[in-house]
DNA sequence: TTGACATTCAACCAAAAGGTTGAATATATT
DNA sequence: AATATATTCAACCTTTTGGTTGAATGTCAA
């Protein structure tokens, strides 16, 4: 089944941000709350928070509820519907040039 | 060699806009020239232009001048890249988890 | 209960994004 | 030379983004 648009828009939407990429690799590392996550960055915790709201949105974090804590966990799936995406579109070229034109576009890319 | 944090940030960002992609898309079908990539929308020629020169910054569409004509291309090179990030960062976490808890894991995103 | 801690909410601000229209530039056509 | 075509540039506007600070909320600890 094909992710929404909508869906991928906000994957890659919240994925062109250095700082919520950051944050993305932090959690590949495991659970953590939100001012662990901020603890790195020089900018506020409130912002912070607000950059993770943009993941949770787009569920790639979720978050889990302990007393006043909240634990942040990495959720796969929608950069597996990126990367999905992505594979699709250059998998398209792929099969569409020829092999000169291939070799020619690689030749090309290597001496830029 | 790793592409430069700010070249990935300007493909995602890129790659973040609904108009955009259809534009790749386009592109993926061959060469086009401006007009003919505008011609589908319903904003204004202008609107596509800016379009495309956010791709072009990012180096995902090469322009071809021909007299008054410019014909643009599609280039796979930072779609390559981006994916390869996206497959870095989904690689880890395959690693990372046994496989009971991917297990579980997958059946929690499935359930949702 | 008083105070510290973890987190968000709210208001605000500057900068960037995405669109518009109108003018400018360069090339083709007649 | 005059006009039409292809495209960008420039100015403007509105909405969104990414940050700030200060207050509110909820929970733990003394």
């Amino acid at each position: 089944m094909m992710a929404a648009p909508q869906t991928l828009d906000q994957t890659l939407l919240a994925l062109a941000d250095p700082t919520r990429r950051a944050i993305l690799q932090r959690l590949s590392r495991g659970e953590a709350r939100v001012t662990e996550v901020a603890q790195p960055f020089k900018m506020s915790l409130n912002a912070v928070s607000k950059h993770i709201l943009v993941l949770e949105r787009a569920k790639l974090v979720k978050r889990r509820k302990v007393g006043r804590e909240h634990f942040l966990s990495y959720r796969a799936q929608p950069l597996d519907a990126a990367a999905k995406w992505m594979d699709d579109t250059r998998t398209f070229w792929g099969s569409r040039l020829d092999a000169l034109e291939h070799l020619l576009r690689e030749e090309d890319e290597n001496t830029k």
